[in-house]
DNA sequence: GCCAACGTTGGC
DNA sequence: GCCAACGTTGGC
């Protein structure tokens, strides 16, 4: 099963929102770039990714899960552009900082320190174990 | 608030 | 199809 990070900015949609969406979850819409795009593509239900707050928080807050696969997003007229619906599981019971990130070896390769402008990400079995060992499990 | 990095746009 | 210009993102 694969692994995510998606980012968010809490001003515009917090962690506490997409708990507060409840189990039926929400659709990721708003990605308008070509690779975090296909990254959703390429996601199934039942995978689980990693909640970030950039911006304000800078911290692996929580993890998510996809209940619904990628479909187009209505408002991108061309219907290039879509996402998956996403529920919150449990929250991290430590957030894991960007600069813990940066300091740990296990995690210096993550795509989320290589492009971080990146929106939607892929991670790596070792990175998902090594950012839950930081956050005390979810 | 600044600026680097990256993606997109548009002229040629 | 190349590439410069521009806009946006996001860390600091």
């Amino acid at each position: 099963m694969a692994h995510w990070l998606y980012k968010s900015e809490p001003g515009v949609w917090s962690w506490d929102d997409q708990v507060a969406a409840g189990p039926a979850g929400t659709f990721w819409d708003g990605v308008r770039n070509h690779l975090a795009n296909n990254h959703m593509k390429a996601m199934q239900v039942g995978d689980r990714g990693f909640f970030y707050h950039s911006n304000d928080g800078k911290a692996v807050v929580g993890v998510v899960e996809v209940v619904k696969p990628w479909a187009p997003d209505p408002k991108d007229e061309a219907g290039k552009f879509g996402a998956v619906t996403l529920k919150a599981v449990a929250p991290l019971k430590v957030p894991v900082e960007l600069s813990a990130i940066k300091t740990d070896p296990r995690l210096a390769e993550m795509v989320l320190v290589k492009n971080s402008r990146l929106s939607v990400q892929p991670v790596t079995d070792a990175e998902w174990d090594a950012i839950l060992e930081r956050g005390g499990g979810s």
